[in-house]
DNA sequence: TGTACATCAGTGAACGCGCGTTCACTGATGTAC
DNA sequence: TGTACATCAGTGAACGCGCGTTCACTGATGTAC
């Protein structure tokens, strides 16, 4: 092979990050190898060490990416709802309890295993923070935007939590156990919780 | 040391059950070695498979331990409230809250990311499954029961999932973010949503 | 009850495997003149 | 522009480690008489 351009190993560097954030959320961090990723990114181990510093730190840009993602299309389904909060949130947790493709699974459920058992002085913990913080806002913001339209009661920052909460509830319990019926019912619940307008 | 009397072998035997249950409850299961559960429980490592088939073995019969331990302290909290429904709701959730000791972490989030990446019929999915239903139907009785006492308002089937979803919920994010002003807000919140008596 | 023997719980070392990481090497790219 | 050389992205094999699992062995326990 020899020597690939700086703009073809910018390419690829961003490539094997897709490429690992795709795998990541598909089957878990620890059930994907460096070799795995490469390999799907259509290049060898070894040049891994070349872009990144360790697992670690792809883990970082990967997560990053993840939550941006996620947002990015939570955007949209706001944007393309935005005459009415009330429909927007219900189709934002339709699509959040969709359980495929699997690729498009939630980081917050993800990788919260990961993160869960890590020191809390780290920056694995602190990009899944910040992303978390992230779509809440969206989230609340989407939230309080519902309770100022008419024929709605109004609705609280709390209000907000609790159905943030309860969506991330259920789609881990979701994703656990599967599509039977007793989790359709918490899905059928939950998005019942949402007022309607 | 010789073989060990058939009494001492079933002793022997729990306490690496009730070993690998803690140790699986606090680390993961994945972070947890055979060797560190067999010295845990003061052992040696090559003895383990006298005892059990595979790890997986073990896993389902840790599972299935804390999923039983999780229940005996929640129907401990339930009765200790058992002539206030709500109280002993607010109750069950300012303890499952709890961060710590880390071995009482809840088997539902613990164990969630392992059974998410198992095909669907696994023994270890199964134990899983049976167990967050055990787990729901104690809350859910106990929020059904609340509603009918005097001044509050008639819950439903409906609300008890949302209650339970979004207490897992917010167990998640605490576990893994750990105990920020925001979290503490998210579990006010969710408290706030058990109604009052 | 005592004796002879088979059983098998527990030991501790070893095996095989997959993983994260390292490394000597290649040869096209980038640079200096 | 052309030439000579340094750089370094990517290769593919190897290393070291921890893990789940296996195994030959030990000797007290359990059993048959």
């Amino acid at each position: 092979m020899g020597r690939a351009s700086q703009k073809q190993a910018e390419r690829n560097r961003e490539r094997v990050v897709e490429t690992a954030c795709r795998l990541f959320r598909m089957r878990g961090v620890e059930n994907v190898s460096i070799a795995d990723i490469m390999t799907e990114a259509g290049l060898t181990p070894g040049g891994f060490y070349k872009q990144f510093a360790s697992k670690e730190a792809l883990v970082n840009e990967a997560f990053a990416l993840a939550f941006r993602q996620s947002s990015g299309s939570w955007e949209k389904i706001i944007k393309r709802h935005d005459a009415n909060a009330a429909q927007a949130l219900t189709a934002l947790m339709q699509h959040y309890f969709k359980q495929r493709p699997l690729e498009q699974n939630c980081p917050m459920l993800a990788f919260s295993s990961l993160v869960s058992n890590l020191s809390s002085e780290n920056q694995t913990t602190d990009v899944y923070c910040s992303g978390v913080e992230t779509l809440f806002r969206q989230f609340s913001a989407e939230v309080l935007n519902a309770s100022q339209q008419e024929n709605t009661k109004k609705l609280s920052e709390a209000d907000a939590l609790v159905l943030f909460a309860a969506m991330i509830g259920a789609g881990l319990l979701s994703k656990a156990i599967g599509h039977t019926p007793w989790v359709r019912q918490m899905q059928s619940a939950v998005l019942g919780a949402i007022p309607e307008s």
